[in-house]
RNA sequence: GCGCCGGUAGCUCAAUUGGCAGAGCAUUUGACUCUUAAUCAACAGGUUCCGGGUUCAAGUCCCGGCCGGCGCACCA
């Protein structure tokens, strides 16, 4: 069957809903409009047919008379699924429906696949993953949640333009992997005969941009980490990352609480919401609590970096978690706030000063060098965002880069490798500076009350199909 | 990676202690001039995820594999 290339299209169907709202049954506009979508629905009665058509702004019905409309034979025998473009009168029924009255029609496309229930839609994960365009046709929840990812898109990258950030690029193929603690993907340059590693942060890139003179940029973009997966973790996500020559991390906490609470506003009309059943408000200013107070509330003693390693350790046990001989003090905090506090922080809130073990490029902090001027954004018991006045100091950070070496060399396979270039470009002078990260595809379900990550991805990563 | 649960017609789901594998929708055919998940009638539709095993008999029980969901671990 060929089908034609193309289609004069002038109307959509949720804007034909507001126009002609007020036609009342059985009134003819005398307007005649063409419309193009997909048969969702069709009913035939003898010499008459009624076909529910979707296009991407709702739904309108399409009402076939054998006595007017062209091929009226063959229109009845449309399938759910097919793509048609009408030509006709907008009328309301004698039954109170807004309808096209069809004058002649083209298929557009055929479905030759089809799912019968019309009821609950497609309910098989695998087949919905897999196949997310027939999901996207069946099931309504799936398609107002990836719009309103794009919503949230959109309004991160409006937000930070209007507080002039630049967008820049930078690569995803790297020779070495870093920025973050994550075991990275492998591939391999064929010409240049080199291994590249997949970003697991763009975070190194962006700062050297500072140094260049760009003293605001941020990067929107896809980053890769070979970890395991599960409803909070996709092997590749999106990351927002930020930076802003002459802030601190003061500063920056402002920014994200101010960002997050706009982008609530302008995809909800809200900083309330609820997530899973409970309310959530993103309303600023948020909280800001150092990290040690939080995990000394959870466990009832008093604990900092400077408690004995060895205490640490006996809460960390208590608590199930297995401590690496590697472990100092700063990493057994860290794991102990983890495992006491972290999962009832709800309410968005800043944790702050981390230990500079586990931070090896946050600055230190300006009244305790054994703490980083860093923090971590929660909610819902979840991490949402990261970031800290940036190390900017070459020597402190080749240090910092010697010591995950040694981290590496003892086993830890997430450990940062040391990058001389980067060490270089703080040679050349990074002013003070405040970076933030935000996992947005995280922040995307917060926004639509998904529980799971995969339904804010349109292709999650799956597992490819054999045997 | 480990643990628990799941996979039956194109889709959504049934199938009793192991006893002839079913329904609704979709598809096909017919009826019907205002339907709304239209309705009515009829036909057709199966490697019960794959491979073994136990049994007179397996969708059901056992072993292995594949894929998915959830939890743990890792992280954002």
């Amino acid at each position: 069957m060929t089908t034609p290339y193309s289609f004069a299209h002038n109307a959509y169907a949720g804007d034909l809903q507001q126009t002609w709202d007020h036609l009342i049954d059985g009134e003819e506009s005398g307007v005649t409009v063409n419309v193009a979508g997909r048969v969702m629905l069709l009913r035939t009665q003898g010499k008459l047919a009624f076909a529910t058509m979707r296009d991407s702004t709702g739904e309108i019905q399409l009402f076939a008379l054998a006595a007017l409309t062209e091929g009226f034979d063959e229109f009845v025998k449309l399938h759910l699924g097919d793509w048609v473009g009408v030509a006709g009168e907008i009328v309301r029924t004698k039954r109170g429906e807004l309808s096209v009255k069809v004058a002649s029609w083209k298929t557009l496309a055929v479905a030759q696949h089809n799912f019968g229930d019309k009821w609950a839609g497609i309910a098989d994960f695998d087949l919905r993953y897999r196949h997310r365009e027939a999901d996207l046709w069946a099931n309504e929840k799936s398609r107002t949640t990836l719009a309103r990812r794009s919503d949230v898109v959109r309004a991160v990258r409006e937000r930070c333009w209007a507080a002039n950030f630049m967008e820049v690029e930078t690569p995803i193929l790297n020779p070495i992997a870093t920025g973050a603690s994550a075991r990275p993907f492998t591939t391999f340059h064929n010409a240049l005969d080199s291994e590249f590693y997949l970003r697991i942060a763009p975070e190194l890139w962006l700062k050297r941009l500072v140094v260049g003179g760009f003293e605001r940029v941020f990067e929107l973009g896809r980053v890769f980490r070979n970890e395991g997966v599960s409803p909070r973790h996709n092997p590749e996500f999106t990351m927002l990352e930020l930076y802003a020559a002459y802030w601190d991390f003061e500063d920056m906490m402002t920014f994200t609480e101010e960002l997050i609470a706009g982008v609530a506003v302008d995809v909800l009309g809200s900083t309330e919401t609820t997530y899973q059943g409970r309310s959530l408000s993103f309303s600023t200013p948020w909280p800001r609590r150092p990290m040690a107070e939080l995990a000394s509330e959870a466990v009832g003693e008093e604990v900092s970096v400077h408690t004995p390693r060895s205490r640490l350790a006996e809460l960390l046990v208590e608590r199930d978690v297995e401590v690496h001989d590697s472990w100092g003090a700063g990493r057994c905090l860290a794991e102990l706030f983890e495992a006491s506090a972290e999962s009832s922080l709800w309410e968005p809130i800043f944790v702050t000063e981390h230990p500079v073990e586990v931070s090896p490029l946050a600055r230190r902090h300006r009244r305790d060098p054994d703490l980083t001027e860093r923090f971590e954004s929660y909610a819902v018991g979840r991490e949402l965002s990261n970031g800290f006045s940036e190390l900017n100091d070459p020597v402190d950070q080749r240090s910092r880069f010697e010591e995950q070496a040694r981290l590496a060399a003892a086993g830890d396979d997430e450990a940062m490798r040391i990058d001389e270039d980067y060490v270089r470009a703080l040679e050349w002078g990074l002013p003070p500076t405040a970076g933030l990260g935000v996992g947005i595809d995280r922040l995307v379900m917060l926004m639509t009350d998904e529980s799971n990550i995969r339904e804010v991805i349109a292709f999650p990563t799956l597992k490819p199909l054999r045997g």
